[in-house]
DNA sequence: TGTACATCAGTGAACGCGCGTTCACTGATGTAC
DNA sequence: TGTACATCAGTGAACGCGCGTTCACTGATGTAC
């Protein structure tokens, strides 16, 4: 609710200041990866698509590269709450129910999730609230492997199968599109069923703690 | 050794026309990469870098997205003469011996990694040579996979292992860089011991023939 | 409750830049006779 | 062996474009008194 104003404007009329403008050009951003792709996610492009100005951006972001560091931890939430999302109908938390969810996000979001690790490599790494944070995506994976019988008390081990999950996680996401591998996929009845396969030859329990 | 001509000229004088700019150009390209990244590599710079005028690469190349695919080839053809040769040396060819060669080639050569796999993405894979071909990486992967153990009869079984192999060394080549990571591989001893571990707990034969 | 004023968050015009691509051209090469 | 000519592989100027960023500005908001 807004407050009223003397003089009825036209009904769609944006008040002069935006309210929450940084919020509504990280919203823009992704409408305009998913409509255009990532080669068109200029920092104009991105003006355009919330309604205001090319210099607009300029009060809430430093330059291009912050605005796209934004997007980029707005993309890596996003990653987290899917995951979480999954993990919460899958009573037993497998890993490949992860690995699935982690697949379809990036498959679902090709454009977001290109960004997203465009910009982690730039900044030597993915954001810390998805590396360490208490809700961030590596707890998860972390607590899902001590589900799976690693030993918790080996912190470097648990750590390098954390890690080890995750790389062929991504690995995995950037490559399913490939059309080698359609063929593969259709006589295993679809892309998840694919990724539970690649992921089964990864991570299975058995000879997680001989390491 | 050129021909002679009736009057001296400047001793690098280039002649007028190139004899193999197509290949040059591909050349440029990667020196282009390799200095300023994947962000500086257009049509003009690779031009520049070569020493021919912007219009000169479209007697080779019908326009920017060829010459890129053309780049990419080559760099795959790189990765796969990197990877022979890791082999050579190891008589075993065993998978870390493999992936680890695959690996260093990405952070040897980021910026034309980066490119191979950009490129794949749009075209939709990488390229056929690469993925069928017989001195293509797929193959040695193959090859080694049933070094390792697999049973060469089920096709589709020794595919998925190899896909499976593919995409995590892709992902940790993506990966490694990652500043998170920098703790564990000092204490690990190096990159490539890092790798050796993440890779190891991967690919390892005892579970492999069980699927 | 009103008023003066600082601050905030927009505007829109302008800047210089490098890009991909096209064009009419020209120099060099190779082939037919 | 020489010459005419088609073809090939360059040149360099020009095109229009969208970009990131800056600037002086202005409208709206909130605070002090």
């Amino acid at each position: 609710m807004t407050k009223s104003v003397a003089v009825a404007e036209a009904p769609e009329a944006r008040p002069y200041h935006h309210g929450d403008l940084r919020r509504a050009l990280i919203l823009a951003a992704e409408r305009v990866l998913e409509r255009e792709g990532p080669q068109a996610l200029s920092l104009r492009a991105v003006a355009r698509e919330a309604g205001v100005s090319p210099a607009a951006p300029y009060h809430h972001f430093k330059d291009k590269s912050d605005l796209l560091t934004a997007i980029a931890e707005a993309g890596f939430d996003a990653l987290g709450d899917t995951i979480k999302a999954a993990v919460a109908v899958d009573s037993e938390a497998k890993m490949s129910t992860m690995g699935v969810a982690y697949v379809r996000f990036a498959r679902d979001n090709p454009a977001l999730y290109r960004v997203m690790y465009d910009v982690s490599r730039n900044a030597d790494g993915m954001p810390d609230k998805t590396h360490d944070g208490e809700g961030g995506g590596f707890r998860m994976v972390e607590q899902a492997m001590i589900r799976a019988g690693v030993d918790p008390g080996d912190d470097l081990n648990l750590k390098l199968w954390c890690i080890s999950a995750w790389c062929s996680a991504h690995g995995i996401a950037e490559m399913v599109g490939f059309a080698q591998f359609q063929p593969m996929i259709e006589e295993l009845g679809g892309e998840d069923r694919f990724v539970e396969e690649l992921l089964g030859r990864i991570c299975h329990a058995p000879s997680m703690d001989t390491h």
